[in-house]
DNA sequence: TAATGGTCCTGTTTGC
DNA sequence: TGCAAACAGGACCATT
């Protein structure tokens, strides 16, 4: 499930591998994956065809590549928006390589080199063509302005975020998950949080205190540069693998998928409970269920 | 079978 | 009380 360190990841394979080359041929598989480009298949793939990839960028779990060679050179720029959903995969291969049974969308370039496939199993990722817009002293693709500043961001305000998530009526978890109010954090990466912070889930935003906010998110912080860490180590450079087992950081999860398993910390069996339609770890005894829920 | 989950959409509730 | 903003929850997908 890619999160804030698995798209970072895809995107210095991206950096290392795509940035300077020129698109020169694009197939789309299966429209829904480009359902966010408006104008359609048609045009997504014909507007691409000559664009030279000038950088990678990342804010949350969206990434996109900046392009060069518009012939107005006037105006704001453009680039490529990715998400990768659930389940989707930028992969980088020679053009030989057999097509994966969810190969989506096809990118071929001027050089002859490794092509770029989004592999998509769920289609619940995508891309797009977009604009680029100032925000807040950034540049980023227009559908990407509303989603907050992450943790990995250097104009990441902790203080700002931290008076925000106490204004806000509702429970902690769900704040952490608000990608407008700090973004690139999802469902693992919020429960090994809310772990180390010692929070249950259900916690109201507005009974925290600030100290226990900023730890939230400094744990979050901390968690996702740990993964980070682990992702990369483990990371091919010859391919851009998206795939959740592809790194190590799994081994280092204290509740996340680890019902019945002894908490890190006080030995007692990891609980497992619904939210918003999946599930929620946490332990018993270091993480009590908030008094009136 | 039910579980998986990030985002979008819609209907409802809250706060001013 | 009326309105807008905030909030909650379901839909979307494919696979095991």
């Amino acid at each position: 499930m890619p999160e804030l360190p698995e798209v970072e990841v895809v995107r210095r394979g991206l950096e290392a591998h795509v940035a300077g080359r020129v698109i020169a041929e694009v197939e789309v598989f299966h429209p829904r994956s480009v359902r966010r480009h408006v104008p359609g298949p048609v045009d997504f793939s014909a507007r691409l065809v000559g664009r030279r990839v000038q950088a990678t960028r990342r804010r949350g779990k969206y990434l996109w590549l900046e392009l060069g060679g518009d012939a107005h050179a006037d105006e704001p720029g453009e680039a490529v928006l990715g998400h990768l959903g659930m389940s989707g995969q930028l992969l980088l291969q020679p053009p030989a390589t057999v097509d994966q049974t969810h190969l989506r969308v096809r990118l071929r370039f001027a050089d002859a080199g490794p092509e770029l496939r989004f592999v998509d199993q769920r289609t619940f990722g995508g891309l797009s063509l977009e604009d680029l817009v100032e925000v807040d002293g950034a540049t980023v693709p227009r559908p990407v302005a509303h989603i907050g500043r992450d943790p990995m961001d250097p104009a990441f305000d902790i203080a700002t975020v931290v008076r925000a998530m106490r204004r806000k009526h509702t429970e902690v978890k769900r704040a952490l998950l608000d990608q407008t109010l700090v973004s690139g954090i999802g469902n693992i990466y919020a429960d090994e949080a809310l772990w180390r912070a010692r929070l249950h889930w259900a916690r109201p935003t507005d009974k925290l205190s600030s100290a226990k906010a900023r730890e939230l998110l400094d744990a979050a912080t901390q968690v996702m540069n740990e993964a980070l860490g682990a992702g990369g180590t483990s990371f091919d450079a010859l391919y851009v693998n998206v795939n959740g087992q592809s790194g190590y950081f799994e081994r280092s999860l204290a509740v996340y998928g680890q019902e019945g398993m002894p908490c890190p910390r006080c030995g007692r069996p990891i609980r497992r409970e619904p939210f918003m339609n999946r599930s929620s770890y946490s332990c018993p005894r270091c993480q009590p269920r908030p008094r009136a829920a």
